[in-house]
DNA sequence: CGTGTCACGATTGAATACAATCGCACGTCC
DNA sequence: GGACGTGCGATTGTATTCAATCGTGACACG
């Protein structure tokens, strides 16, 4: 599946997607702190390459709000502020029941075209593979693998939905997510990742319903779980509807 | 309000950042037409720069989602497929539903905080001239920059929202949704552009729920207009509610 | 002592120069 | 005649170089 952003096997990453996928990971897990401050040259060196790929590096990680650049003032790694979390979350879980219900669509289709079907048996399988890894994980000690895993889960299931627009959205979104609280993965993260097997399940059977139904349960849950341990219920946005449900009225 | 995507006023556009709207902007509105190669060379002459700031603007959009590239094969403006349409409508539903509520929950704030209280009533000016434009549009005969317009409307309520990382998917979504369906701003353009004002309304109320509801509404709206009007109901994803409705299980 | 001005180092923005790669037409060989 | 290899033009990727701007600290002045 590729989940690191590129899909096609063939194309060896150019200097300037490799540092952008570098300076987004360290973002995301590593150390690169919110509010930090980051020069080119400092970059340029670390990745050793010169500053151009890293400076394209920047425009496109500003592009996805991970960084902010002010023309002669630099770029710093952009801060999410906590409160916008919640709001995050429910864009998420309309985005990915949509891309759920995507993916299982396409899943009852693949078996008569087999048009590019090797590419969805591909990604299909190394969904499964990261399943199994996951499981490992889980069973084990350290949890710390567990958040890019997740990232790359859900990132795999936007890619069997096919609609490259929306993955891009994805990217944004669940990185930010996993960026915010990816010190929680102890207490999620058992219940969490045995929610995804149930979502391939269903996509597999290609009931669309169904893996909207749980994609969307399996977010919202990620949310309430959040929102209790971090947020403890300072949104009184309407809470558990997320929208206000009277439509059609055009 | 400055929709332009930079909200200092003290900034003079860097090239890159100007080149990046341009492109940006020919692509939702003007003649960059889906799948028409883009070279770097020919951008660069075409806005006085050199090739650098052009990749970088590139760069930029390829995240952004309008443009797709591949190393040493050059970009290619990206083609939205009209089926997902239907699933970005319903993702930014939830992403305007939750910029109004913050931008109503903010406007009630921000008589007594007299913080940056200046920028938010800067905005607020620039939005409600933006609407007497609007309904000058309306009132004649050519409708043709009533997308941009409308835009700059959802742009302006998502700086008012204060938060940059939702208005940074906003600028994706509302792009792509408005390079859509620019064409047709005849028939919806009037009476959706009508609504812009109830929302307004609400959020300048401090009535958090209400201008919740009315975006919800709004956006809403558009979809199942945008859905009659070219998809003819080709998707069956529960038409009316746009996620599952049950939660709250964790 | 506070304040405004200015010069300098650091850093970013942009242009030019060079290297790497791809697509394609041409020619050769079977 | 067709398949295959090759050379060249075009384009992208990267490095180097230079120009523009900002922040800061020293310093003179009121």
């Amino acid at each position: 599946m590729r989940p690191d952003g590129r899909s096609r096997p063939d194309e060896l990453p150019a200097a300037s997607h490799r540092v952008k996928d570098e300076i987004r990971r360290d973002i995301i897990f590593g150390g690169l702190l919110p509010g930090t401050r980051v020069t080119e040259a400092a970059l340029a060196r670390k990745y050793s390459v010169s500053r151009v790929p890293v400076r394209e590096a920047l425009r496109a990680l500003e592009a996805e709000g991970f960084v902010e650049s002010k023309p002669y003032a630099g770029s710093t790694v952009s801060d999410i502020p906590a409160d916008e979390a919640d709001d995050l979350f429910l864009v998420r879980e309309a985005l990915e029941a949509a891309l759920a219900r995507r993916a299982a669509r396409r899943s009852s289709r693949q078996f008569t075209e087999d048009e590019q079907g090797v590419e969805w048996r591909r990604v299909r399988k190394d969904l499964a593979q990261l399943l199994d890894e996951g499981d490992t994980v889980v069973a084990g000690e350290d949890l710390q693998p567990l958040p890019e895993l997740n990232i790359r889960f859900h990132l795999g299931v936007a890619e069997l939905s096919g609609s490259a627009s929306l993955m891009a959205l994805l990217r944004q979104i669940s990185g930010k997510i996993e960026w915010l609280y990816a010190t929680d993965v102890d207490n999620r993260g058992k219940q969490s990742w045995s929610e995804h097997r149930l979502v391939l399940t269903a996509i597999d059977a290609g009931d669309a319903a169904e893996a909207e139904r749980l994609m969307a349960r399996h977010v919202n849950r990620s949310r309430t779980g959040y929102r209790d341990r971090f947020a403890g219920g300072e949104e009184p946005s309407g809470e558990d509807q997320e929208t206000d449900g009277l439509q059609g009225t055009g």
